[in-house]
DNA sequence: TCGGAACATCGATGAACGTCAATACAGTGC
DNA sequence: GCACTGTATTGACGTTCATCGATGTTCCGA
């Protein structure tokens, strides 16, 4: 790997993903009708959300030692292959509930906070 | 009602009203981890709700008067075809979300009350 | 009885999705 | 340097999904 290999890769899309403070995108669905583009974005999460296996991915992060949990440990647990478990984590990530921190070799993933509530939060009526 | 009865009252009577109670499908993600089961039926929930123009649809009825809305109400709102938005309502109304009553030529579609409520309960913290 | 209106269903089509095998990449230890 | 291990990416394939036009079905009024 050279050094100019670097400079090629720019991560525009790190600036919108500020996963640190997650936020609802909208009112309660009963208060006022939702608008398209609000839609959209709650689509987007609840999508991501919207599958057993990144359903039971999240849960047994969520579940472990300080909501975090490594790969390796996840692979087994769901039944897929190792490529398929990757891609799951990544849309998760994508989508805010995950963030991702390499120690070594290993890579693992934690729950960002308030990123499961500010999901559910158009649904509840309180 | 005699005696007899009381040994005979079918339990089917309480799948019957699984429309009007709502239940939630597993505890808290952050608890334990779900299971496979659990995390079937729940995604199978999210998915019904993971769409814009469902969503849309869902929103407009739950703001609507007494959280009933009649079809010819929703169709110009969403932009989309009158079959295309016939879809959505199956989808909605076979997730439980909304219940159909049909008063002459017009199909009212309402909220059914607290299945918002009962699909976001897995995500929520507390 | 007939025509029209409101809604559901059918059939087709293009896009998105979940999955895996193969491969590439990045660290660790020798 | 080299081999190995853990993880991400790529490419391909079958399935599911959202959408629409055409057609059915049900109900009401003339």
């Amino acid at each position: 790997m050279t050094v100019t290999d670097l400079t090629l890769v720019p991560r525009v899309e790190a600036i919108a993903l500020d996963a640190s403070a997650p936020v609802a995108c909208c009112g309660p669905l009963t208060r006022e009708t939702i608008s398209a583009d609000d839609a959209e974005v709650f689509a987007r999460r609840l999508k991501a959300l919207a599958d057993p296996a990144r359903l039971r991915l999240v849960s047994i992060v969520a579940a472990s030692e300080g909501q975090e949990a490594c790969v390796c440990d996840l692979i087994e647990p769901v039944g897929l292959s190792q490529p398929t478990v990757s891609h799951h984590l990544k849309i998760l990530m994508d989508a805010g509930f995950l963030t991702r921190s390499k120690r070594g070799t290993w890579a693992y993933y934690k729950l960002v906070p308030g990123s499961l509530d500010a999901a559910a939060a158009p649904l509840v009526t309180v």
